[in-house]
DNA sequence: TCAACGGTTTTTGTATACAAGAGAGGCGCG
DNA sequence: CGCGCCTCTCTTGTATACAAAAACCGTTGA
C-alpha cells in the first residue's frame, strides 16, 4: 500500500486495515472525539486527502460512515461537519441511554451465567482499584468494561450492540463530566448497588440503580454545561 | 425483467435527488425490504450501475450507508451482501423496540401536548377504519403512524429517531405477521388501552400495555416463522 | 453606501481509469 | 484418481478526470 504510517498519526490503533475508508472512518472518529476537530467544523474532503495521503474517495466513503452514525452531517452539495450536539440533544441521549442500560440490567438478572457474574465483580473490583488509584483515565477505561460486562450479561446481543454505541458517542461527555468533584467515589458506591442487585437477581433493584447511575451522569453533565454556559454557546454560531 | 428503465421504477416516490447516492440508498432499501433482493444475495456493484444507469461510486456510496444501518453487510474484497437477519437476532430486535416504545409511552404519558393527544386519537380512528375495512395495507400504514404519534409525543427526539429507524429495519417482519388470524383485530384492541392508558396519563399502564403490544409481534412472529420453519432456513446455503 | 447582479473560483458529486486481492479452473504431481 | 499450486479472470478498492452547483468577489446601478 501507501504511506498509511502518516495517517494513523493520531490513532491509538494501527491495523493493516482491508478497506482505507474502514480505517480512516476510525481515525477521523478519534480526532472529533479528542477535539481536533471541534463540532460545526467544515471537514474539507481535500485537506483531509492530503492529509492522509489518499485521494478523496475514500475520504468521502468515511464520511458518509461517519455520517450514518451521526458524528458528522453531510449537507448536499455542501460538505461534511461534525456535528453539533446541543446540550437538549445530549440530554435526550443520555435519556435513552439510561433506558437502554436499565434494560441490560433487568435482563441481565435473570440471564447471567456465573462466568458472567465473575466478569463483572472483576470489572467492579477494576474500578475500584483505578478509584483508589485516584487515576480518572484508569477509571474511565475499567468502567467501560464494567459497563460492558452487564451489556453482554443482557444476552441479547443486539441490545448489547446498540448500547456499545450509544456508549461511544457519549464518551467524550461522560468523559469531561468524570472530573467533577467526587463523582469517581459516588459512581463507584453506584455500581456496588448494581452489581449487589445482579447477583442477587433483583432485577428490580437493578433495572433502578442502573437507570438512576446514568441519568445522574446526564444530570451531572447539565450542572457542568450550567457552569460554562458563555463556553458552551458560542458554537452555535452557524446560525449567524 | 432487466428493463427497469427509470431507476425509481420500484420505490413509491419520486424525487428529484440532490445526491443519487441517496436516492439510491432509498430504492435499494425499498427494493430490499420487498424481497427484490432477499436476504443473502450478493448485491453486485456493476449489476447495479447499470441497472440504475449510474457509474459505480454513487453505488459503492449506496451500499455503504446501507451497510451502516445494517441492512447489507460489507466483507472486504468480497463485495456487500443483503444480511440475513436470524430468527434470534430478530427476537433480539423485536426486545429492544419493545423497550423503546415501552419508553415512549411512559415519557408520552407526562409530556404529551393537547395536539398531540388529537393526533394520537386521530391516528387510532384511522387504525379503526382500516380494520373495519378489512385493509391489511391500510392497517399498516395507519399503524405506522399510530405508533409515529407516540414516539413524538415522548418530547425525546432522540428517542424518536431509534425508534422510528428500528421500526423501520423490522417493517417487513412486522408487515409477514399482520396476515396471522386476527391479529389485526386484536392489534387494534391493544391500541385502544395504549391510548387510554395515555390519555389518562398512568405512565405504568401504558408502558406495559405498549411493551407486551410489541412483545406479542414478535412472539406471533416467532410462531409465524416456525409454522414455515422448511422455508425459512434454505438461505444458509452457502455451503451446498 | 448598500444591494443586486454576473462572472470566477472553489468544492462537491459523478464518471472513468487503473491496481490489487479473491475465486475459479486447469494443470501437474503424488 | 485426488490434491495442491499456478494462472487467469472477475470484482472490489482507489486514483484521477470531469461536470455542475454553490460560494466568493468585484462591479454596477440606484
Amino acid at each position: 500500500m501507501h504511506k498509511l504510517s502518516s495517517m494513523d498519526a493520531s490513532t491509538p490503533s494501527h491495523k493493516p486495515a482491508a478497506r482505507a475508508a474502514q480505517a480512516l472512518r476510525e481515525t477521523l472518529e478519534y480526532d472529533i472525539a479528542v477535539g481536533l476537530y471541534p463540532p460545526g467544523t467544515r471537514l474539507d474532503e481535500v485537506s483531509l486527502a492530503t492529509r492522509f495521503q489518499v485521494s478523496r474517495t475514500p475520504i468521502r466513503e468515511a464520511l458518509i460512515e461517519l455520517s450514518a452514525s451521526g458524528l458528522v452531517e453531510i449537507r448536499p452539495r455542501r460538505g461534511a461537519f461534525v456535528r453539533e450536539i446541543g446540550i437538549p440533544r445530549l440530554i435526550e441521549m443520555f435519556e435513552v441511554m439510561a433506558e437502554l442500560e436499565a434494560m441490560c440490567a433487568r435482563l441481565a438478572c435473570r440471564r447471567m451465567t456465573a462466568s458472567e457474574h465473575e466478569a463483572l465483580q472483576a470489572a467492579h473490583e477494576a474500578c475500584e482499584a483505578a478509584a483508589a488509584a485516584g487515576e480518572p483515565d484508569a477509571y474511565f477505561h475499567a468502567n467501560e468494561k464494567f459497563h460492558d460486562a452487564i451489556y453482554r450479561g443482557s444476552g441479547n446481543g443486539y441490545l448489547a450492540e446498540q448500547a456499545r454505541s450509544l456508549q461511544n458517542r457519549l464518551k467524550p461527555y461522560r468523559r469531561l463530566q468524570l472530573r467533577v468533584r467526587n463523582r469517581m467515589g459516588n459512581s463507584l458506591a453506584e455500581h456496588q448497588q448494581i452489581v449487589d442487585a445482579i447477583l442477587a437477581g433483583d432485577d428490580r433493584k437493578a433495572e433502578g440503580a442502573l437507570r438512576s447511575h446514568i441519568l445522574i451522569q446526564g444530570e451531572r453533565f447539565n450542572d457542568f454545561v450550567a457552569t460554562l454556559s458563555t463556553v458552551g454557546e458560542p458554537a452555535r454560531s452557524r446560525a449567524g
